[in-house]
DNA sequence: CTGAAAGCGCTTACAG
DNA sequence: CTGAAAGCGCTTACAG
């Protein structure tokens, strides 16, 4: 039960530790036989590399840390889950922090990633004090920022064009002859939801129509939130025909707010969500939303980042920005012309 | 930019490094002044101890490991959640492994964790060669099964009573005056679901109903296979007037199913999930559901493994099981006579 | 082609 | 009350 370590393996083969070091890395050249022995032992013995002695040597720990806004989130479980598949892929580990949109939880794993040695880090902010990214920076530790951007230029970046798809979005209301469209939006200090609503105001004036502050309702990205939006916007005099929500899981709270007060989708309103979770599909009706790439996200993410962490990129930081994918589903007609 | 050592403290307060552990661990009792010297350099360098090498004297990574079997399913991350903060709370980090529902998957994050030398395992089982947990048992690293029962007694387990969860559930249905009550379960190699299975079964029994095998579809637990087993379910001869899904995901398939053939909820279907993640709130009607004590098991679960991490627990493995409890919301009605 | 030894940054018997 | 030194399990210059 006690752990087999190179000493023993050594003893067994009846080499020095050196060799079988070498054998086990394939650092140097090995006398076929020697090294045939050296296997055998390696073999015999069950031998598994104590990889926190590795870690102290080489100072990597080949964990990289994932801070995660909300996780019970589709969005972010799904990002999360891509993440670690291509981690996986490279031989590291993920750590995931889950900051409860609260930048003191947010605060606190920062820490604990620094004290925990990760080799790097993918940081999808809450918001709040982000000024403790600057401890990753102060103790060598690469990040990459991705999903919302961060007013500091200490990492690669990657990002969605949120001013493009909330373009699109409304555009494609627009399209649909709605000219009442609201919108529900996420916490306003987090750039996508800043971005989308920018676009969402390009579109407008595009088409000739004022913005209205009061069509605005801010929601925090969560179930409950886009209800609460859609019941006030009920209520609201000018009956919009049509909502744009800042994502799919505020889009389904705001459907079943309509549903409750007994509109029927899309007949009565039409409504447009965001991110694509696997979600969007199975409520009812299926849900026009804006696709992230996701897998892109990741990849990209763990792509820079990997390349930081073994120094093959030096340079610059650099801003990879994505663009999304307006998938038409049931959730939004034409504008009925009705009453 | 390089990190500051105990050397370096020690070089900086004039004392030996023994001295300056001591007083970082607190202990032994240390001349006032000395601790003051030491405590101001500790201060001005900033120095933060390097926990690998900490790591590499102990034999302790203050790291747990959570396999969990799909995180996209809002039960298990909320599970991970809560696990993830009773673990923090201990100063224990969290490596969550997400098997995707793949023994493959399962497998290799099992050997993965073994590698990273975590302290101890939290394992929610994807099912399969389930062989694997002995590899655990064999480096020493304790593990509490969580949720889904594992056929090897190497681990204390932490579960909830589902054969009356399933009965209560379907007793709700057949309070209501159901008597064609159909049963959407997950995988049949997964303890729960095999389990709130035969509470289903003994609810009929109990109520003289013979138990119809064409009336249970297997699902996943994943939206889609909700969705699908409702479609197959409309298109049976004696149309179910209620069905109990197996968790709230596949509930909510269900409903959309159900919409989507113009049934209206709990009007012509009665329809009951399982978990209570948040979501079931957030539909159509709200779902009627079977609340798992999240927390509790997430507690039990770190409790019982910290407890094991630190050997204040040497005893046989000890089972702990939770109860449900039933949530009536809107999703089931009485049985309307019809037709 | 191979090995003895230093060193990564800690903790902790051992000695005084 | 304090310190010198061994040792956790590796990797890697250095030497031969």
């Amino acid at each position: 039960m006690d752990r087999v370590t190179i000493k023993d393996v050594a003893q067994e083969a009846g080499v020095s530790i050196t060799t079988v070091s070498h054998v086990i890395n394939e650092t140097r050249s090995i006398n076929p036989e020697t090294k045939a022995r050296v296997m055998d032992a390696l073999d015999k013995l069950g031998y598994q590399p104590n990889i926190i002695a590795r870690s102290l040597r080489s100072g990597k720990t080949k964990t990289i840390g994932l801070i995660v806004p909300d996780i019970a989130n589709l969005f972010f479980a799904d990002v999360a889950r891509k993440i670690e598949d291509y981690g996986y892929q490279y031989g590291y580990s993920v750590i995931l922090g889950n900051s409860d949109n609260d930048p003191v939880k947010q605060t606190n794993y920062i820490n604990t990633l620094i004290t925990k040695q990760v080799d790097g880090v993918i940081f999808i902010s809450a918001g709040g004090v982000i000024e403790d990214l600057r401890s990753f920076y102060e103790n060598g530790i690469p990040v990459v920022v991705a999903d919302r951007d961060v007013p500091l230029e200490l990492a690669d970046v990657v990002l969605l064009d949120n001013e493009k798809a909330g373009y699109e979005a409304t555009r494609h209301l627009l399209d649909l002859g709605h000219d009442c469209i609201a919108c529900i939006t996420g916490p306003n200090y987090v750039s996508p939801s800043m971005q989308r609503v920018e676009g969402y105001k390009r579109a407008l004036t595009e088409f000739g129509i004022p913005f209205r502050s009061d069509l605005i309702e801010g929601g925090d990205f969560q179930f409950k939130s886009g209800e609460l939006a859609m019941q006030r916007l009920l209520a609201h005099p000018c009956k919009p025909t049509a909502v744009f929500a800042l994502n799919d899981m505020m889009a389904i709270g705001a459907l079943n707010a309509a549903h409750d007060a007994g509109l029927s989708i899309p007949t009565d309103l039409s409504i447009v969500g965001f991110d694509n979770i696997e979600l969007s599909t199975a409520v009812t009706p299926a849900l026009t939303t804006v696709a992230q790439p996701i897998d892109e996200i990741a990849q990209n993410a763990t792509n820079l980042l990997i390349k930081r962490m073994q120094c093959t990129r030096t340079e610059e930081n650099i801003r990879v920005i994505l663009s999304a994918n307006l998938i038409i589903r049931n959730s939004t007609s034409r504008m009925v012309v009705s009453k």
